[in-house]
DNA sequence: GTCTATATCTGGATAGAC
DNA sequence: GTCTATCCAGATATAGAC
């Protein structure tokens, strides 16, 4: 996190760039030249472009890894608990600059490549499949596949990058009427969804 | 359709390498050797590389556009109309050789080239809202912001392509799945999403 | 640490023979 | 229509001076 530190200037404009150019199109001159350096003076802090890119996809699973990992272990019911997960997931992701799904597609194409990517990815996958699990259990949830609800949790967090930079809005807007159908469509008939939204 | 036809074969040929490779990896030496042709034969049909992408494109609003004119004039409360359309657009989706939210990317950094795309992508949109909106006005779905509402539609519909790849299933059960979670976060207290789904 | 110079490669695109 | 040959641009990566 250091300012002055040239790996992480050079991560926060690979980011940047990745976003505006796309992944493929930014070239180890324009991003040299993004920080102000010659294009050869990137070799010195990576070995190659991949290794840029990598250093990058290792952090793209963080934020919402923490995040489910602090609400399981709190309080308040399932629903609660998803709506918040989801609110934050999407609030963090239309904060990045780049777009996670083209990270997501360039890892799915080199899986032994990103192995840790993809480990912390099915982790945070069995975290929300049991948390949904438990919902289900205890009533508080409709009888669905936990699994499949799981991950069309994170499609839908995922997908709303998509348009949210076509059409910027307050992220917190969004992540909110996210969070307000997702987890509407999950919670039994007799829970109200607007009560937990206000909740939460 | 015509299966002699080079340039419907080409195009076939493009989608399925997007698919695996990614459309800026996808070059026109590859694509020519999928079709069995020299590299620069492909010249004859198609200007340059763009334009490939661009005839692909056009495409891609083809089916969710014609399915939702369809819906609307057809008969049904509006939760109906719009699972049957989820899950329709799923389906599709997940049946795409290639990756929608890549094309929706490219389509972005160029605006102006690929202004027919945001066009139809834009009527789509509208569609969607007003859809939404009559919900809303005829107390069959909450009282939520209909063009919110349409773009998080999109958003999971697209982004479910993300994960089907990874983990693939039988698509008309995602596509279910789906349509259960979304439209039944929009649908008003009093209406069962069951229901709907079995009615669907 | 950063530079200049350079080797090497790959892809897009054109010209012109057949 | 399809080919071979070729040009050109741009990108990765290395070597070695400062």
């Amino acid at each position: 996190m250091a300012a002055g530190d040239p790996i992480e200037e050079v991560l926060i404009a690979a980011g940047r760039l990745f976003g505006q150019l796309g992944v493929e199109a930014t070239t180890m001159s324009k991003l040299a030249a993004e920080v102000g350096l010659g294009q050869s003076s990137l070799y010195y802090y990576f070995r190659n472009r991949d290794e840029v890119v990598a250093a990058l996809v290792a952090r793209a699973n963080v934020v919402p890894l923490e995040l489910i990992e602090g609400l399981v272990h709190g309080d308040g019911i399932v629903p609660l608990k998803l709506y918040r997960f989801v609110r934050g997931d999407v609030e963090a992701l239309c904060g990045l600059p780049f777009d996670i799904n083209e990270i997501h597609r360039i890892a799915g194409r080199q899986r032994d490549r990103f192995a840790d990517y993809w480990q912390e990815r099915a982790l945070l996958d069995r975290r929300l499949t049991s948390l949904v699990r438990a919902g289900v259990r205890d009533g508080s949830l409709r009888d669905i596949d936990p699994r499949l609800a799981s991950a069309t949790i994170l499609a839908s967090d995922e997908g709303t990058q998509n348009w949210f930079r076509l059409r910027p809005q307050p992220a917190r807007r969004v992540a909110d009427a996210v969070a307000r159908i997702t987890i509407g469509g999950l919670v039994a008939p007799g829970i109200d969804i607007d009560e937990i939204a206000s909740e939460a």
